[in-house]
DNA sequence: GCGACTTTGTGAACGCGTGCACGAGTGCCT
DNA sequence: AGGCACTCGTGCACGCGTTCACAAAGTCGC
């Protein structure tokens, strides 16, 4: 441990909580709740107390015997340990009608992810406003992510778009890749690549609909998918 | 195993694939395409080839050794397994920015879950047309819900409103619960929640992109973020 | 028909994440 | 000062999912 510390290796699972964690922790420290144990953090968030500890000595022994954790400095340490003392300004691709939503929603900004450029193929978009953006023709990705440094690119294009918008988004330098279109998307070694799909979610709800009726009595009773809370 | 055969319990990693799988060889269909190996469509998906035979064993034994799988027989299996059969009616809570993008999109309908109601608070909305559905009060969510028969929801409220979209819902009958709130849903046993969060995802991605750099050229090196294909 | 080739289905080993249980440290109350 | 109640951090065991490797089974060419 050198200058730097060397930080070791956290599970996904448990880098896809801190993000849950992180936001109950700001409305408790906003409701200027200035402890919390592990137990109460668990509730809040829908998880076992023993793995909400767990996930947080990842980061550090940041917790005191017998009274919990201090709300503001483990945000402050689950943001740093997340990347987020700082903004990540992304750029999206497609205008189209999620494109249009998502530039509008204004939650990407607040929570340190402002729009930093919207690019489209169709003319016809291109110098329409989008959530305060003017919209510029995808030829214009690579100038844009270099200028504004960004790292994070978003795909809400039609399906069939999606590849070629990933790989001019790869080309263009970025490293990290949130699609939103219903497709495989290839990319490099070494990027990163995230996926939100609603018609896939709906379709493992419709399972668990389905088998809630199709199986015996027996199975319903021991079905697994009735988590209590969940999120 | 008596009329309805009993149907083996299958792993949720692999009920989140069947989706994928359905969709690649739906347009393996569409393309003419009339048999597939694992190997094949594993590399579509992204996947492992042992992994697609693994998951469609949980269905039964479809294959063809030597040849592949019957791509439109496949096609079938997994609509049937995944309740895909008939459509699943969802009603929609929350008319604002991100409701009226999942109204409009059309990928619901087109994928079996056509918008069979959308409800809102807010006296302006209501009566407004959203993707062809006129909005309605969220009041009369029970009668909606039970005229239609549905038995998914959608959440797609502030965070503030999310809980209470999601108990009405539960109230109304719904037992399937797909949110897009920022927000912690606490629902009873045996109702299914998946959520669907932006910021999350962001944030974890942001997670990988810090640890790029902030770490040893070492760790960069062994960074698991890494997988080729993703989706 | 027969042999070489292809591909499935699955047993088995491995690795990761979860949850339990408990030692150890901390604050509070008497 | 001492005891008690509380809570963290973590070693450990368990279970699930992934991957490998291979026998079984089918196809294709000659």
């Amino acid at each position: 441990m050198p200058t730097e510390r060397v930080r070791r290796r956290i599970p996904e699972a448990t880098v896809a909580r801190l993000p849950v964690y992180l936001r109950i922790l700001s409305e408790q420290a906003h409701d200027d709740v200035d402890s919390i144990s592990s137990e109460g953090l668990a509730e809040l968030a829908g998880v076992n107390a023993a793995k909400v500890r767990k996930d947080l000595s990842y980061l550090g022994s940041f917790g005191t015997q017998g009274v919990g954790y201090e709300v503001a400095f483990l945000v402050y340490q689950i943001r740093r340990e997340l990347g987020l003392t700082h903004d990540w300004p992304v750029v999206l691709v497609g205008a189209g009608n999620l494109g249009q939503a998502l530039a509008g929603y204004g939650g990407f900004a607040e929570r340190g992810f402002p729009v930093g450029g919207v690019v489209d193929v169709d003319p016809v978009k291109i110098g329409s406003l989008v959530g305060g953006v003017r919209v510029r023709h995808i030829d214009d990705l690579a100038q844009i992510v270099k200028a504004r440094r960004i790292s994070i690119g978003v795909v809400a294009t039609p399906p069939g778009a999606a590849q070629d918008a990933a790989d001019r988004l790869v080309a263009a330098g970025v490293t990290s890749v949130l699609n939103f279109a219903p497709t495989v998307l290839v990319v490099p070694l070494g990027i990163n690549v995230r996926k939100v799909d609603l018609a896939v979610e709906l379709q493992i709800l419709s399972y668990y609909e389905q088998r809630r009726f199709g199986a015996s009595v027996h199975n319903l009773g021991s079905n697994d998918s009735g988590r209590g809370a969940s999120a």
